[in-house]
DNA sequence: TCATATTGATTCAATATATGCATTAATGTG
DNA sequence: CACATTAATGCATATATTGAATCAATATGA
């Protein structure tokens, strides 16, 4: 059989190509001479082929040993090169962790993570999928994202789910605007405004529909868009209001926007990791998450 | 010890890794899979790394595993076209023959043989080191050149030397000189003329000086020159005559040179192949070598 | 010239390693 | 919930590797 060849014979070859002595090389590959002598006739007969020429003094390269010496060099090379890479993977001081994150919670949640990770671990890549809550599910479960932060909605049996925070819609309008100035607000005025919202494919509309039908509440939309964020820009544009996830809006410092809560029932959405159940989590992940953890663990009970 | 790792195993994890399978890949090795299985666990043990995932359905790689993959790929790669290489290089389908020879033997030895031999071996490249006697015994000596063809007086302990032919100095002249007039020529008309001669470090000057030395004769030198075909063109050109080996005459068609018999004592130099006693010489120089004496083995005799 | 030292190869017994078979544990599937 | 299929494990056995002792060949130096 082939592909019966150490790296060890390699090595061994190479050490008496280079001193051009068995003895030698013996003992620096902590070998007795005899071992290495047969260890070396072993790799020649794998080989069919005669690498060293031996007289009882001196040693050395047969033309054919002189061509392969080169390629077992860089065969060697290859191979601890190998080692070394996966010692740095293995140790976190080379990887990448792919996170699947709703557009809106990466801005929320990770920037102040990926600052402590990143001066915990410099070396480790963080790549970002800002993607819908669907296909970050889908990215999470065929493997192509380490973990997810999610809609506890989009759910599965190939993942679990922790909650991290629960997020609750608010009204989200001009600071101008009519309604602002009332003090609360009721289902029945969003009769008379124009409403922005987002498509029907989008999680957070799915979330907000089953919610309110299930109260006999039925919005009419007048704009559709695509992301939360650029309803959020019709409504800055004065263009209507729009029924947002709190964690969308900006802080309370803004000039032009402002929010207000909406009435019974109390719709929110649960943002939390995702992760797959058949795949496991690589070590790198994991110190990400432990750390995401540490920073927002303990939201769902606010 | 690290270092102990077979390419099999590198075959066998790209194979499982591939088919997703211990058991598909154990076929594919023919392996029983708890063979295959150990034989896994040996290599993630000895790279202290884990690459597969395994459940009791599916197996997959680790982030680390997918590291190395295409790391164990180019291995194996390296390897294999490594031994493919050699094979080229062992059934002489590639490869070098290098020969030191005498310039003045090159033209006359080497044509013939090597259109024979490249016929036989298309892949195989011939390198002659057209040098001086002292050089190409040293090349010899030294293994730079597989073999050379040189003077017999060109000996040494270290290499041995097989007769090919004798060649035999003669008178060489132009065609319209006043001694190629005359039926034959005594060591006395020398004297009269203008000798050309090669400087004392040739081989061929020494021969001839030893040979004639003994015999108390001795040559006035009145041009000098190095190598022996620029005496031969200064002959040609009407300088002078010159004592040269018949080897380095042109055919006896040429129109302006000729040359004549020198008288007793009879003086020649014996042609040879010199091989070095310590360097074995390599299977693909050892085919030149018979295709060499095949066509020259005999002429000792002549 | 001959004893000596050093080289790589060989022999042999002990050990280490790899393998296959039978079996177990885990987990998708119908 | 039984069944089929997967990878891992226990164990006996075959194979390979090893070091110590020894051999054969050959430079070296007296």
């Amino acid at each position: 059989m082939t592909h019966r060849l150490e790296f060890l014979d390699l090595q061994a070859f190479i050490l008496v190509a280079e001193l051009g002595s068995f003895h030698e090389a013996a003992q620096r590959l902590h070998l007795s001479q005899p071992a290495l002598s047969r260890r070396i006739q072993k790799l020649e007969e794998l080989l069919e082929v005669e690498l060293l020429e031996r007289t009882t003094r001196r040693t050395h390269l047969t033309p054919i040993g002189a061509d392969f010496l080169p390629r077992a060099r860089r065969m060697i090379e290859e191979y601890e090169s190998s080692i070394l890479n996966m010692r740095e993977l293995a140790t976190h001081q080379k990887g990448t962790v792919t996170i699947a994150c709703l557009p809106t919670a990466a801005f929320y949640f990770l920037p102040s993570v990926i600052r402590g990770f990143s001066e915990a671990w410099p070396g480790i890549r963080i790549r970002i999928l800002d993607v819908s809550a669907n296909e970050g599910l889908q990215r999470v479960i065929n493997g192509e994202a380490d973990f997810g932060i999610n809609m506890f909605s989009a759910q599965s049996a190939e993942v679990s789910f922790t909650p991290l925070l629960r997020d609750p819609f608010v009204l989200a309008l001009r600071s101008d605007h009519p309604l602002a100035a009332k003090k609360s607000i009721q289902w029945a005025d969003l009769e008379q405004v124009r409403l922005i919202t987002v498509s029907r494919d989008s999680g957070n509309r799915t979330l907000l529909d089953n919610a309110l039908s299930a109260e006999g509440i039925r919005l009419n939309s007048f704009y559709e868009v695509q992301h939360l964020s650029t309803s959020l820009g019709l409504v800055e544009s004065g263009l209507g209001v729009a029924i947002l996830p709190k964690m969308t809006m900006p802080g309370p410092d803004h000039d032009t926007l402002c929010s207000r809560e909406l009435p019974e029932p109390r719709i929110q959405r649960t943002i939390g990791l995702v992760r797959s159940s058949s795949h496991s989590i690589s070590s790198t992940a994991q110190l990400f998450i432990d750390m995401l953890l540490e920073h927002w663990g303990n939201s769902t009970d606010s």
